[in-house]
DNA sequence: TGGTAGTTTGAACGGCGGTTCAGCTTTCGC
DNA sequence: GCGAAAGCTGAACCGCCGTTCAAACTACCA
């Protein structure tokens, strides 16, 4: 039908990720489109091809990082049995290898914006049934002596820890990197009345794969993917 | 010397307080100098008559908010005697008493802005230490049975009222009115070992002083204001 | 080779909004 | 009153940036 493979599934992620990069780090108020279209390779009208307008592209960019880090994670759960060691991985990614700038940003549209709102909640929720389901997991397994009701604890960690990342992702001096961590981790072991084990050692499998998910952000650079597929 | 009384330390609160008016109405990346000029009752010209830009407004007005609910906070804390007291009125008044859409652009802005960093920094310091006396000093006087450390205690408390507050703000339905303060006060409880005793009715000698503060980014509308204090 | 649809581009448009400026009004000291 | 400084205003200026558009380019097919 078409005289030339459409490309829409290889420019559209593209130009997403160029634009989470951008407002990582221009902020979402001072991105303009010639920002990332010069962090995807091409020109303003290019975008505008793709996507409506600037604000399309802003809305989709937005929850795009979240997903990829969601997915890289849920990938890296499977690998785990244990409730305690599922739990410390959900708080560790989210400590370690998560940057909070694009979540914040999304908290900030949210306000005003329905379709961040809607966004975000379901991506938070997502993120706290995660938790739910593993402290649900470690009480009747036993590892989690706390009668608390999961739902309950699930929410404090949550929360907890999106207060935490706002300290740390702010640089503030009385939150050094480290101290998130142990916060986090002790706080949740507190309420769970049980220690969460050290994560073993990632196997040389999951290396492998590595290069495509270093970071929820990073983007193929250049035109390296810009071909069809076949 | 100057042959009308100057009126700056009029007007300057003025223009701040109808800039946190329209910033947590239409977020700090929508706020123009004109809504801020129309809400004050002015134009334009103005407000860069008494401000060198409109950055330099948004920069200031945005620590506004917060230094008025800080003060109220403050008046109606000398008023409490013990510990548990004064605790649950620091976190009940953050819960209910104020409004975080300020706070949270001042997070974002501070991702970028040096200036909105350091006042978001000098800000949060001072209510967590406000926690950490009450801690400690609740601690010393028996009422408080933990033995963690007073900081670890405050900074888990002031975390988890940050994280609590964006669900809450962001209106998120698994956050109705009312649970944020039950987590709150429920995991603080937790945390000091104590339950937080309720607060006596505010007597009426406080309702009086009630108008001038109904909350902290209420300001007075029109001319009321101003004319010298003389 | 020429046609066609997909994709890109340079240039131009147009509105929004911060800032400037030249005067006007107001208040007070003399 | 009168002059001077403080405070304010309307109008104009001007740069920025999202968007549009017509034309070019590219890859494929007949």
């Amino acid at each position: 039908m078409s005289p030339r493979p459409q490309i829409d599934h290889i420019r559209r992620p593209q130009i997403l990720g160029a634009a989470s990069e951008v407002i990582v780090e221009r902020g979402i108020a001072a991105t303009r489109i010639a920002d990332i279209a010069e962090r995807a390779g091409t020109s303003g009208p290019a975008l505008l091809y793709w996507f409506d307008s600037k604000d399309a592209i802003l809305a989709e960019a937005l929850s795009y990082g979240e997903e990829s880090f969601y997915e890289a994670t849920t990938r890296r759960l499977e690998q785990l049995e244990r409730p305690g060691e599922r739990m410390r991985l959900l708080i560790e990614s989210s400590v370690d290898d998560y940057d909070w700038t694009l979540w914040m940003e999304l908290w900030t549209r949210s306000l005003r914006d329905e379709g961040a709102a809607a966004a975000r909640l379901k991506l938070d929720r997502r993120w706290r049934q995660e938790i739910e389901r593993e402290v649900r997991a470690g009480q009747q397994a036993g590892e989690f002596p706390t009668e608390d009701a999961p739902e309950r604890v699930a929410a404090i960690i949550a929360c907890l820890i999106d207060g935490l990342a706002v300290q740390a992702t702010l640089r503030d001096p009385e939150f050094p990197p480290g101290r998130m961590r142990e916060l986090a981790i002790g706080i949740t072991e507190q309420l769970l009345g049980a220690p969460l084990p050290e994560l073993p050692e990632p196997s040389s499998k999951d290396l492998e794969t590595s290069n495509e998910e270093s970071g929820p952000l990073a983007l193929a650079e250049g035109e390296q993917n810009d071909r069809p597929p076949g």
